[in-house]
DNA sequence: CTCTGCCTACCGCATTTGAGTGATGCCGGC
DNA sequence: GCCGGCATCACTCAAATGCGGTAGGCAGAG
């Protein structure tokens, strides 16, 4: 069949794994399919970065290992998105640990999926990403979601009732004094709050509390 | 047992639907799944927590409509997943606004699906969910990732690339010895380039830093 | 009744941090 | 060549913070 239904040209895909045989199978696999062009093969990302200006035409996606060695992965999107703004990323990795995940979606993932999965699926991942879609996997969605639910775990329970109204006050970025004020309570009853806080949540200082609580470590 | 193909029960479902029409429609197509069960239909929240009593068991996934009445579909939500925490609860809805989003996620739904999908989309999501994942529509999805890119406007540029690496540590919940030890510098000169963020940032503490970092208001 | 946990408040002390000032060197624009 | 921004380091001072203990009142569990 000649496709006389297609509207656009295959999909241009880079493909950047480090392991050989994997990257083989995966590029045996999607240049196979008639929606896919794979324009470039990488294992590393400087191998990426090396063979992106020979490219007539950027990519329209990019397959991103998580690689083994570090976070070469991780550290590399940053530059790709700023070389490439309008291309989309699919990260494509083992790793499904809450922090990775979130770096990978603050330095401009759009989709995340494990390497567990058939291969029909990172196919379809994809293509979801080129049509405006963040493919992400079954667990990883999970804990995108769980980043949104404010304590359900930790501080349930954990923290009496006036500490919650404190440490609500320390998330705002007050000090001592002016959580003090907001409660009605004496600077020296929030700092004694705020010290058994610490001990109950295992920080110890406010920079360290505030930045678990923003990444949902709370 | 009979049943010999299938390992599990028909998933306990529930519909809120407040447009009569429609709610058929779904009711009319969802149940003659094999796979779903509608254990209960209702037109409003109100209507909704009055059957729940009357069931044998509760419904494993409820389909909520994010109704044109107010937000009744929000605000049910917490009362939902408190009475019901064990129960996944999918958005259904047309708005595709972010913050109506985020407040549904923040709530405790774990799906979101807008309107305008095949009834089959509709199914499958109902089926993801209750596997563990988080089916959310192609927008809804990007809605999301989008809430995670914390800062591509406003430092950029406005920080010097040292400056960056020092917020970085501050954002890490690092102190100044910390951030000095990490960037290989003295930790007065860590000190200097904190100042020269706060001048630059408008805020006058850590805590305030990376309470507005968090709020992506950075 | 005792014990435990919470809320309140205070004292003291070491460290960290915010804020100011100064100094050196490098680089780039005018 | 001068000036401004940047990066680096140093010093002071006052305030905020982290950390330890003490202590009375109050409520619920044992």
């Amino acid at each position: 069949m000649s496709a006389p239904f297609s509207t656009t040209a295959p999909l241009r895909l880079a493909l950047v794994e480090d392991d050989p045989e994997l990257r083989q199978l995966y590029s045996d696999y999607l240049c196979r399919q008639p929606e896919l062009s794979c324009v470039l093969l990488a294992g590393s990302a400087e191998s990426f970065f090396d063979q992106l200006p020979d490219l007539l035409q950027a990519p329209q996606v990019v397959l991103l290992d998580v690689g083994l060695p570090g976070r070469s992965g991780l550290d590399a999107l940053p530059r790709l998105k700023q070389l490439l703004p309008d291309t989309e990323v699919v990260m494509h990795t083992v790793f499904d640990d809450p922090d990775r995940i979130y770096q990978a979606l603050c330095r401009g993932a759009s989709g995340y999926v494990l390497k567990n999965q058939p291969l029909a699926d990172l196919k379809a991942a994809v293509l979801e990403v080129a049509r405006g879609g963040a493919p992400m996997s079954r667990a990883v969605a999970r804990q995108v979601l769980a980043h949104f639910k404010p304590t359900p775990t930790a501080q349930a329970g954990l923290l009496s009732e006036r500490e919650q109204q404190v440490l609500e006050g320390m998330v705002d970025g007050l000090g001592d004094k002016q959580v003090a004020t907001r409660l009605g309570l004496s600077p020296d009853t929030v700092r004694t709050h705020v010290k058994n806080i610490y001990r109950k949540l295992q920080v110890s200082s406010r920079a360290e509390l505030l930045s678990r609580h923003a990444k949902g470590q709370l």
